[in-house]
DNA sequence: GACAAATAATGAATCAAACTCATCATGTTA
DNA sequence: TAACATGATGAGTTTGATTCATTATTTGTC
C-alpha cells in the first residue's frame, strides 16, 4: 500500500517545492505527481500538503511522512549499498567474532596482513559476545566465527583452520611436573581452572574427564588467559588450553606443561562461515591466510611445549 | 525500485518457509512471488535465498534485506498507525512545549484536566527545550508551542491564550517600593536579572528599556523563577516577570512588585500550532481549557498583584 | 529405484497501476 | 489584463505485476 516510491516523491518535493520540480528531479511528469500524490491521499484518507502555497507546504500527515522516510530511506540506502558490494565481489564485510577465549595471538596477525591485501573490505572484530554467536552468524549479522566446536546449524559451513594440542599447565614446582604425562586420575585432587563457558563446551570434560568418570576437586572460573597463569603458577590450580596459548609463559619459565593421556588430547579450531560465502574470493584469501599463519605459529610452538 | 513490497514478501518468505506458505498469507499465487522474487534477484544482481531447501534459506544478501525489512517495517507501521489517527481525529498525538520560563502553575492543569476528557490523545511535554521549538513545530516534531513572541514561519498559526502584565519584582527594603510605579530611567542603576536567552525576545528590553535609551547597570542570568526571587528578596538585584508568576511570593511577602511605565507593561502569550491542525477537535478543546484555566488564574492574580 | 506428493519455475494471457499527453483551471507577476 | 507558472484532470498508453495452466524438481515412501 504505502511505498517507497511514494516516500522518495514527497522527500523530493519538500526540497524541490513545487510539483513541476520535484517532478524534473524524479525524470516524471508533472501529472505522474499529481496524480501519484492524489491516489496516495486518496488511500490514506488525508491531505499530505497545501499546494496553493509557493513553497509548498505540508500537513501534520505529509510531515509525519517526510519523518518516516527521513528515517527509512537512508537505511534502504545502506542496505543498497552493501547488496551492490556483495554482488560486486571485491569489497565487503567481515564481521567477526571469536568464540575461543585466546586465538588473539594468531588472530591478530591474520587480521592485519588481511587488511593490507584487501582496504576494500570492511572488517570488524568482536570479542566477547554475550549473546551466542553462531545463531547470529546465521542471521547474517556475523560473517565469520573462530570457534572450536561446531554446532549443526543449516547454511553454516564449518572450515578446519588447524588442529592444536590441549596442554596441562602446572606450576614449576607441582608434583605432576614429575609426570610426562597426565592421566585423568591426576585430577581428581586437583583445582581446575576453566574460562566461564557451560562444561560441555570443554574438551577436558568431554574428552578426557568425563570419559574416565573423573571430577576434579575443584572447578574455578578466569576470564583472561594470564589470569589463569597467574593462579596456576602460585600453585592454585592447573588448567587445561591449547599449547599455543600457553608458549610465551612456557619460555618465560612461569609454568610448566604437560600432554593429556598418552597420546595426547587434540582439538580443532574451525572458522564458521555462511555457505553461500565460501566462494567470495576475499574470504578464500582470508581463511588461506589464517591457516598460514596459524599453522606457521603453531609448528614453533609444539616444537617447544612437546620438547 | 527496491520497494516495501519486497520487504513485506521477504519477511513473510521467512516465516512461512516456502514459496507456496507465504503466498497464501500474501493472498498471492506462488507464481506471483516466484515472479516477483525473481525479478527482484535479476535487478540486484545477487540471490537472494536458496530454493532447494526445506525450509528455505537465505543467501548473505536476503539476510541483509530481512534484516533491512526488520528496521524498516515497523516504522513504516507506527507511521500509518499514526496517519490513522490524524485522519481519524479522536485520538491523535499533542507533543508540547514551552518557550516561555514560568507557565507550569496554569499549564499543568490544563494538561491534567485534558488528559481526563480526551485519554486516546498522547500527550508529551518537553520544557527546556535545547533546540528551538518553533521550526520543530513546522517540522511536525512537536504538534503546540507556548510562546510569547510570535516568529512569522509559514504554516504556524499563533492563538492568543492571555495578556499578562510584566511587573518588576524588587526586595521589600528597595528604594523603588516608594514608587508606584517605574520609569525606565529608575533602572539605569540597577542590576536586571533575566532569563538566559536573547535580549530582543525579553519584554523589558524591547518594549520598555531600549525605547527609552536606558542600559541597567548589570545584567545577570538565572533559570529558574525561584532563583530570581531569591536574589531579588536579597537585593542582589530586580527582575520583570509576568504578574502571575511572581504572586506566590508576593504572597508570602517574599518581594514586592510594581508596574512598568505608567500604563504597565502587557505581553501576550500564544500557543503556536500547525494551521492545519487547528480544526482539530481535540485541539480546540485544549486551547479553550487553557483559556479557561489561565484566564481563572489570571484574574486572581491582578487583583492582588495590582492592589 | 520408482511413484506420489509437494514445491518451485516458466510462458502466455490478463489486469491494474502508473505514467504521458493534451488540456483546463487557478493564481501570480509584470 | 496579458503572460506565465503551477497544479488538476481525463483519456490513452505503457509497464509490470498478477493469474492460469503447465512443466520441472525435489522429497518422501514403499
Amino acid at each position: 500500500m504505502l511505498e517507497l516510491r511514494h516516500l522518495r516523491t514527497l522527500l523530493t518535493l519538500r526540497e524541490a517545492g513545487s510539483l513541476v520540480e520535484a517532478s524534473e528531479r524524479l525524470h516524471l511528469t508533472q501529472s505522474a505527481l499529481s496524480h501519484q500524490l492524489k491516489d496516495l491521499e486518496q488511500r490514506l484518507g488525508t491531505s499530505l500538503f497545501v499546494r496553493k502555497t509557493k513553497p509548498i507546504r505540508f500537513t501534520t500527515a505529509g510531515l509525519r511522512l517526510l519523518r518516516l522516510g527521513d528515517n527509512v530511506l537512508p537505511q534502504v540506502r545502506q542496505a543498497e549499498r552493501d547488496l551492490q558490494r556483495l554482488s560486486g565481489g571485491q569489497a565487503g564485510r567481515l564481521h567477526m567474532a571469536i568464540e575461543c577465549h585466546s586465538c588473539f595471538q594468531w588472530l591478530m596477525p591474520t587480521i592485519d596482513q588481511f587488511r593490507n591485501a584487501w582496504p576494500e573490505v570492511e572488517v570488524d572484530f568482536a570479542s566477547g559476545f554475550f549473546f551466542a554467536p553462531l545463531p547470529a552468524l546465521a542471521r547474517g549479522e556475523l560473517d565469520l566465527v573462530v570457534t572450536s566446536d561446531p554446532q549443526d546449524i543449516p547454511g553454516l559451513s564449518y572450515v578446519p583452520l588447524f588442529t592444536y594440542e590441549a596442554m596441562l599447565a602446572i606450576g614449576n614446582q607441582h608434583r605432576l611436573t614429575e609426570r610426562n604425562h597426565i592421566e585423568p586420575q591426576d585430577l581428581a585432587g586437583e583445582t581446575l581452572i576453566c574460562y566461564p563457558v557451560e562444561r560441555n563446551r570443554l574438551d577436558i570434560f568431554t574428552q578426557f574427564l568425563e570419559p574416565a568418570g573423573v571430577e576434579p576437586a575443584d572447578v574455578r572460573n578466569a576470564e583472561l588467559t594470564i589470569m589463569m597463569m597467574q593462579l596456576v603458577a602460585s600453585g592454585r590450580g592447573v588448567c587445561c588450553l591449547p599449547s599455543w596459548a600457553i608458549t610465551e609463559y612456557l619460555q618465560r619459565g612461569y609454568v610448566s606443561a604437560r600432554p593429556l593421556g598418552r597420546d595426547g588430547l587434540f582439538g580443532t579450531l574451525y572458522a564458521a562461515v555462511r555457505e553461500d560465502m565460501l566462494d567470495m574470493s576475499y574470504l578464500q584469501d582470508f581463511l588461506l591466510t589464517a591457516k598460514d599463519i596459524s599453522f606457521a605459529t603453531l609448528e614453533g610452538v609444539t616444537a617447544k611445549t612437546v620438547g
